[in-house]
DNA sequence: TTTCTTCTCTACCATTTGGTAGACGCTCTT
DNA sequence: AAGAGCGTCTACCAAATGGTAGAGAAGAAA
């Protein structure tokens, strides 16, 4: 039981721990009756804001993904108001997980639950600003500055299905890391794996700058 | 209702059905009885050789630990024989997941499902030969041969992160490709994305060659 | 005041779940 | 022939599941 903000509409504290639970465990891995006892209220109450599990599944994606386009066009802005592109858009993707896990480990989990529904709904969300971020890239690859054996489509999805990853296994990745009883390794380790991250999506992206003579 | 190949001994038959179905829709999405069904067989008869829904749980993921642990002596012992290193051991992880997907998506499944089981059982099945790439890596660093400025550890972990979802997500990747009716584009488009795959693991560990004069 | 709407509740339902008890048949040993 | 295991079955169980019916509290509208 969590009793999130009693304040806030019983819908909402709905969506919020549903999309908490589901992400933790599993859409059929979570009961209605769990999503009540963690809003601290009765069953019916949850099936009365959401008339059935799926109509709430669905609910929690969308919400997730409206989230997600919020994000993205300021990005874009960002990077067209003078800020170097690649830093900008990296960076508030990752910033999107970083700051919420859970949503990487619903979204990862979506697409394996229902992989022809998030084909469809990713696909309808993401390729407006898709398309620009592979434009940007063949042109990068016309004026040098790209890898020219690149692929833009195939890369970006590549970085995509990487940083949500990334962040969705988080924990589990500790086990190559060194000591885990130590939370400032801790913290440590999951620094050098986001700038890592970074690096790898860099390096295999811009062509090395000519040698300083 | 499979009935997978009925001279196989009922044991095994069940643990190859009960991946499949655990990859496909998640331990908690999956019933002993459907296990049952698939087999072709009554419930008891899992629960005879399988006393709980966990044990069948953990004897799927240690069967398919088992062989991963197969897999990777060989590459290694390719890499030793002269064979490149880098193109040795990314064929074999590649290898691995691709020609059985449901491996990559049972993996990834139970890393969300059960992040601290599965942190120890990987720690206790990869670091060993983690622990040999990392410095092989590190050598190359030494001789020049690799980025100087990428993090070992970090990388090899962010490569089988990524190696991984890669093939556990195929399905929904093909929400950035432009066609999904024609199967041909539809197989192009996998190979393009397993090559780009390469392609930024290669570029981003190797330093790029001295210029051709 | 009365009425209508909105929301939450108690009580209930059929089905499915993970799991058990124990009978039945098979083969292998003595 | 008589057991002894072994593996599968039918029959069953308590608990949990997704979902429904309908009562009642509270506020807004008439």
């Amino acid at each position: 039981m969590t009793f999130s903000s009693p304040d806030m509409p019983v819908r909402e504290r709905c969506l919020r721990e549903a999309t908490r639970l589901f992400a933790d465990r599993g859409v059929a891995g979570t009961s209605i009756q769990a999503v009540a006892d963690a809003v601290g209220v009765r069953k019916p109450s949850v099936l009365y804001h959401f008339p059935s599990k799926d109509v709430l599944r669905v609910a929690v994606i969308d919400a997730m993904l409206e989230r997600w386009k919020e994000v993205i066009p300021r990005a874009l802005a960002d990077a067209a108001g003078g800020k170097p592109r690649f830093e900008a858009i990296m960076g508030a993707v990752l910033d999107f997980f970083e700051d919420a896990p859970h949503r990487a480990r619903l979204l990862v989990r979506e697409c394996l639950d229902q992989p022809d529904e998030m084909r469809d709904r990713l696909a309808h969300h993401l390729r407006p600003w898709m398309g620009l971020v592979t434009e940007a890239i063949a042109l990068g690859q016309r004026e040098g500055r790209v890898h020219e054996d690149l692929d833009p489509e195939a890369y970006l999805n590549e970085i995509v299905v990487l940083a949500s990853s990334h962040y969705a296994m988080t924990t589990v990745s500790h086990a190559v890391a060194p000591d885990r009883s130590d939370p400032q390794r801790d913290r440590d380790w999951e620094r050098r794996c986001r700038n890592e991250l970074v690096r790898i999506a860099q390096t295999s992206l811009f062509r090395p700058r000519p040698l300083p003579a």
